[in-house]
DNA sequence: GTCGTTGCAAACGGTTTGCACCGTC
DNA sequence: GACGGTGCAAACCGTTTGCAACGAC
């Protein structure tokens, strides 16, 4: 998983790392170049896209392809499942523990070479629930 | 969830439908338009798109929007969780028991009005796991 | 005959990539 | 100074959409 050669940190990382760490939501790339813009005017969209891929090559971020058609990253690269808001797409995290043994038992079922897993809830955010129920 | 006026049944719906249900694999859109040309050459891509999304609507048939980057489709409606290979992208179903309670403990949890959650395995396929054991 | 559906092609949106220059090690 | 990283822009690829013709009801 670690590469032969180690990452050189270039600010352009490190503003990245840091503003991601420093929230608790699920920017998209997009989002983290608005972010880290503030701090590096210049930056190009491509480097965000490069870097938090490259970083969570290296699990040093958690990328989450999971639903929708953006790609969002994440700080905590601790096993943990998310909510996903189907009218706003938002994503928060589950504070649940992690389901025990379905890893191991998909493994024996299918034959597959396990290496994680994840689970995803989808509903409507409180938010966006209420403004549902008026509507309805 | 259902709409007001019902779906005209025309050919290339019906083709597609057929089409779907009779693999147990998960197919990408462009992979049942592969399929379904077999019996209708003329049909376009638009229309695959079209019909798999306005049928994933009306419950018919399952989205699988759950990381990768190609949306792939199921025949099969019921609550069931995925295995995805990292290697070549494969889908299987694993066949395993709905977790029980995850939803309700969500919304407790959250606040969020849930309606459904699916969960997914990544690892390799037992082909893809046999090459790499090698190679390694 | 109406109006939902189709085929076609062009547009879209998120992401990736080639390239010449730049800056970390 | 080497070579990995950057900014920029163009390319990519899966998917969506506008439109005129078509066909299910």
């Amino acid at each position: 998983m670690l590469s032969d050669t180690p990452m050189r940190m270039t600010k352009q990382r490190k503003v990245i790392l840091e503003r991601l760490r420093s929230v608790t939501s699920h920017p998209t790339a997009d989002e983290m170049y608005e972010m880290v813009r503030q701090d590096l005017p210049k930056i190009s969209l491509g480097t965000v896209y490069r870097n938090l891929e490259l970083m969570s090559e290296e699990g040093v971020v958690l990328k989450i392809d999971v639903g929708g058609s953006k790609k969002r990253f994440d700080g905590n690269t601790s096993t943990h499942y998310h909510l996903r808001c189907l009218n706003c797409g938002r994503v928060d995290d589950l504070h649940m523990e992690p389901v025990k043994g379905v890893e191991a038992e998909a493994a024996i079922l299918s034959g597959y070479q396990v290496m994680t897993h994840s689970l995803e809830v989808r509903g409507l955010c409180p938010a966006c629930g209420k403004k549902n129920t008026k509507s309805n």
